[in-house]
DNA sequence: AGTGCTGGTCTCTTTTTGAGACTACCAATC
DNA sequence: GATTGGTAGTCTCAAAAAGAGACCAGCACT
């Protein structure tokens, strides 16, 4: 099979699973993507893919995050199904966020986009350069 | 080889990447993920790995984008290296966005996270309407 | 009694995004 | 020749999201 022609079939079987094949409005891709692309979103689930943290310690972790966008970016991730919260009754009570099963395998195609950005973020910052060194 | 072991020592490995060993204010990983993490800039590399576009084409083409979000989020791109902006001299003069070398090699481990997305958004919705009725 | 740790919430300000009017140019139409 | 339509945007103002930091309750330790 010539692979030039599978790869376009793959791309628009993407680009119309992506666009809902017209209806835009309501497309469960886009809105899954959506809600994995925040901020700070894909920061916790490889922080979390590592191992549990309790908040305190992701706080620690992610010094530059408010503790406002903490608590709601990890409850948005929870409301989604990525993440678990669990509550110990110690004392005081301290809460344990780790990955679920859903959160463990889409981490698998995350790692992906985070190796490639390893591997690739010279490039993008020397476009950067050259395009703002031509006045863009 | 243990591949919980290579498991393991691969999730540090990314972890450690996208931490920059504790300099989180400068962190490559970090940068690059947040150029491509925005609400239209994946939508757009995919709608541009499938052809060329024009921008009245994207326009009409995501018809629930703002034309000045839609011109940011090309020009950004652009600066990024994921786009080439070529002007054509036709009356009046048409602009076609395509995507370089490396938003193409950008768009294969995107095109992971999509294809997840696809699988996964009954789960995704699934755990949403869960969560909701638990009053969460 | 004061201090510190837990995991948050509340309010205020700043930044980002969205909605829509407006521009300039030209071609074809009425 | 004035009107309409298509090109690719910009500009302004309103709405939504994010950031900064004070504040809270409960308990342990000093």
């Amino acid at each position: 099979m010539d692979s030039k022609i599978f790869n376009l079939k793959a791309k628009l079987e993407l680009y119309k699973a992506m666009t809902n094949g017209g209806n835009f409005a309501d497309c469960p891709v886009r809105d899954v993507i959506q809600g994995i692309s925040g901020k700070w979103s894909s920061l916790l689930v490889m922080a979390l893919a590592e191992k549990p943290y309790r908040f305190g310690e992701l706080r620690r972790l992610v010094p530059d995050i408010s503790q406002r966008m903490l608590t709601q970016t990890l409850y948005d991730l929870q409301r989604d199904g990525y993440v678990h919260r669990e509550v110990f009754p110690t004392k005081p009570p301290s809460v344990e966020y780790s990955l679920t099963d859903l959160g463990r395998s889409m981490f698998l195609p995350l790692q992906q986009l985070v190796q490639w950005a390893e591997l690739n973020h010279d490039a993008v910052r020397d476009a950067r350069a050259a395009f703002d060194a031509a006045q863009g």
